[in-house]
DNA sequence: TTGTATGCGTTATCAG
DNA sequence: CTGATAACGCATACAA
C-alpha cells in the first residue's frame, strides 16, 4: 500500500508540470511498446506498421521485414484488448461443463485446448458443478466476457435453456457436446447413445443373461434417456420383458454404485447382469457386490460406459463402451471455430455423431465357455 | 462418417456464392449498448454513468439507482476490452500444466477455477504435454494475452526458466505449484514431498520390508528429487543400504509401471516392496506383477503417491500419500490474486506447504499379522 | 504502396 | 456531486 500511495502522490504532483505522463510510467511497469513506437522509430505511419504486422499483402516485403525485425528487437507485443475493442472479436471460446475432474471431461477439455490453441483461440473454462444455478451464472459471466462462441455440456438438472438465450439472440454460436439438448440452430456433438446402449445390452443377453438391471441418472439428460431407450429396445428385440424396478436412478457416483449394489442384493431372484451408464458407478457397484460375496461375472455380469481407465484396473476388467473424449473435444472446438470463420453453411450442421464401440472384457463373460 | 462427408460437401458448395458477407454486419449482431446510450437516455454524462456502474461512492444513490435500472432494462453489459485497454489490467490468470487429464491435475484446475471465478478472474488453461517446447510456446501466448498472473506446474524436462523471464521482468506474479522450481521472488505451493516419501518408505520398513524398490521419474523435477531423497533418508535412518539399481526411472505412466514390473521380476532376490512416485504407475506395475503370479502384498508390498481414485479400485487397495489437489489449486489461485491485489507483503511468501498424509491400505500389509 | 483520420467503450483527470 | 475530455492501442475507410 505504501507504494501505491507514494505513486499517487507522485503522479498528482507530476500534473503540475506540463510534461504529462500516463498511467504506466516511472518504473512501475516498463512501458509497453506500441505500433506508435515502431512507426516513430522507422519514420513511417502506424497504418503501415499495423498492416505489416497483420501480414497484409499490400505492404512491401521490404518494409514488412524492417518492421518485423524492429518489433522483435523492441519486444513489441500486440495488445489484444485494443484489437478486440476495434474488431469486436475476442478470439475466446467459453466452455461450460458439469465438472472437470473426470477422466472423460478432462480428455474433452484437452482436445478442445489442443485445437483452440492451434487456431489462435483461447479457452475460458467454467464448471457448473451439476447445478443449473451455477450454469446460469457461468453463462452470464461468459456472456459478459464476450466469448465468440460457447461449448456446453449440460448439468444434471438443467431443464430450461433460457440462460443461453442471450447468446442465440446475439447470434453467438453455441455447441452442445455429450450432454446435449435440442435447441434450434445450435450444433450437437455426441455419440449414438441409444445404439451403444443397445449393443451393450444385447451383448449381455447374448452371454445368456436375462435379468438385467440398468443403473443410470436423471432422465433429463439425453445421454441417460437414450441409454435407457437402447436398453429397453434391446430387451424388447430379444423378447425380454422390461421391468421398471430394474432401473436404478442415481447420480452415477461410485457411492451411488455401492447404494445400487445394496438394492440389487435385495432383489429376488438376483439379477444376473447390470448395465451401468458410467464406469465409475459400475466400479463402485462391483466392489460393493464383491464384498457381499457375489461373484462377477459368474453371478452378475457387468457392462459400463466410457472406457475410463479404471475399467482395466477393476477385477474383473470391465466391459464398456469406448467413447472418444479427446476427439469429441477436438471436433466440437473445430466445428465452433468453423462457424466463427463465417462458414455460414456450417450452421446447418445440426448433429455430429462420433463413433463409439463396445469393448468386451471379462466382466461380461458368459458362465459357460460359450460366448 | 456419412454425416461428416455430407457436411464437408455442403460447406464447399456454400463457398461458390459470391455474396461475401463481413463477419459482423447487417443484422448479424444487434448493436451493443454502451454507457453513451445510457447517458443519452438519462441526459447525463458518461462520466457519471461510468462512476455509477463502478459503484463509486461519489455518485448519489438516486442517480445510481436510475442508471442501474436502465442498464438492466437496456441489457447493457460492460466491455472488458475497453476497460482492460484503459486500466491495463486483464483480470485473467494464465495456467500452464503438463496435462489436464489426470485426476490430480483436473482437481487442481477445479480448485483454481473455483476461486478465480468467485474473485472475478478468468482462467486461461494451456497444456505443455510434458514438453519444454510447448511450455515455452504457452508462456509466450499467455504473455501476449497479457495475463495478470501465471500459475505453472513444470513439464518433465524443463531445465531452464528463461521463458518466464518476460513475466518477471514485467513484474507479473508467477506461482509454481506441485512441480515447482527455485526462482527468486516467485511463490511455490506444494507438499513436503521429502517427508511424505520418508513416511511412505518408513511405513514399508515397519512392515518388515527391506528390499524396497523406488519407481520415479526424471530427476529434474523437485517432486521426484524430493521423493527419492525421502526414500533414501528413510533407508539410511533404518540402516538399510541404498542400492542404485533399486531406483527405476520412467515416465510414471501405467505402461512404465508394467515395464518396471518386468525389471523387478528379474531381480534376485526379488524385492519385497515398491514405493512408486505416482498411483497410476503403481497400479500398472501391480497388475503386471499379479499377472506374473507375484502376490501383493505377500511377496511385494506397494505404496503409491497421490491418492488417485484408482487406488481404491486396484486389488489389493493401494496404500498411498493423500495430497489435496483441489485445495492446492485454491491456495495457489488465492495467493496469486492476493499478490495482484497489491498486498505487497504477500510477495515475500516464498513457499506454501500443504498437508499430506499416508493412507494405509492393504497393499502394504505385513506378511505376518503383526503390523 | 503508404499515410491521415477516426472510432471502438472505458476510466480518470481536472474543472465546475 | 457532475460534466467535459483526453487517453488506452489498434484497424480500417478513404486519400494520396
Amino acid at each position: 500500500m505504501k507504494n501505491v500511495t507514494d505513486y499517487n502522490f507522485f503522479e498528482k504532483k507530476m500534473y503540475i508540470y506540463p510534461c504529462k505522463l500516463h498511467v504506466n510510467d516511472c518504473m512501475s511497469r516498463e512501458k509497453e511498446v506500441t505500433i506508435y513506437d515502431l512507426a516513430r522509430k522507422l519514420n513511417i505511419s502506424i497504418a503501415t506498421v499495423s498492416r505489416a504486422l497483420a501480414d497484409d499483402p499490400v505492404v512491401s516485403k521490404k518494409t514488412k521485414k524492417k518492421i518485423a525485425d524492429l518489433a522483435q528487437e523492441m519486444g513489441y507485443r500486440s495488445n489484444n484488448f485494443a484489437r478486440n475493442l476495434r474488431t469486436q472479436k475476442t478470439n475466446t471460446l467459453g466452455v461450460i461443463i458439469p465438472r472437470i475432474n473426470s477422466y472423460f471431461m478432462s480428455s474433452v477439455i484437452a482436445g478442445m485446448e489442443n485445437v483452440a490453441t492451434s487456431e489462435g483461440y483461447t479457452l475460458i473454462i467454467s464448471q457448473s458443478s451439476e447445478s443449473v444455478e451455477k450454469e446460469k451464472a457461468n453463462a452470464t459471466t461468459l456472456f459478459n466476457n464476450r466469448v465468440d462462441g460457447l461449448l456446453v455440456s449440460l448439468a444434471y438438472d438443467t431443464d430450461s435453456l433460457a440462460h443461453f438465450e442471450p447468446f442465440t439472440k446475439k447470434k453467438i454460436p453455441l455447441i452442445f457436446f455429450d450432454r446435449t439438448a435440442d435447441h434450434r440452430d445450435s450444433t450437437c456433438v455426441l455419440i449414438n447413445n441409444l445404439k451403444a446402449a443397445y449393443e451393450a445390452t444385447t451383448h449381455l443377453i447374448s452371454q445368456g443373461r436375462r435379468r438385467i438391471v440398468h443403473i443410470t441418472a436423471t432422465q433429463k439428460r439425453n445421454v441417460y434417456i437414450d441409454r435407457l431407450q437402447g436398453y429397453k429396445q434391446a430387451l424388447a428385440d430379444q423378447h425380454i420383458r422390461f421391468r421398471e424396478d430394474y432401473v436404478i436412478v442415481g447420480n452415477l457416483s461410485q457411492e451411488a454404485g455401492a447404494d445400487a449394489a445394496a438394492r440389487i442384493r435385495q432383489m429376488s431372484p438376483l439379477p444376473d447382469a447390470v448395465f451401468v451408464a458410467n464406469d465409475n458407478c459400475a466400479v463402485g457397484c462391483m466392489i460393493a457386490l464383491k464384498q457381499m460375496g457375489i461373484r462377477i461375472p459368474e453371478d452378475i455380469a457387468f457392462v459400463g460406459f466410457n472406457n475410463d481407465p479404471v475399467s482395466t484396473v477393476i477385477e474383473p476388467n470391465l466391459t464398456t463402451i469406448n467413447y472418444p473424449g479427446y476427439e469429441m473435444g477436438q471436433v466440437a472446438a473445430r466445428n465452433l471455430i468453423a462457424q466463427l470463420g463465417g462458414a455460414s453453411g456450417t450452421r446447418s450442421t445440426n448433429t455430429i455423431i462420433l463413433r463409439s464401440e463396445l469393448v468386451i472384457r471379462e466382466s461380461s463373460a458368459s458362465r459357460k465357455p460359450t460366448s
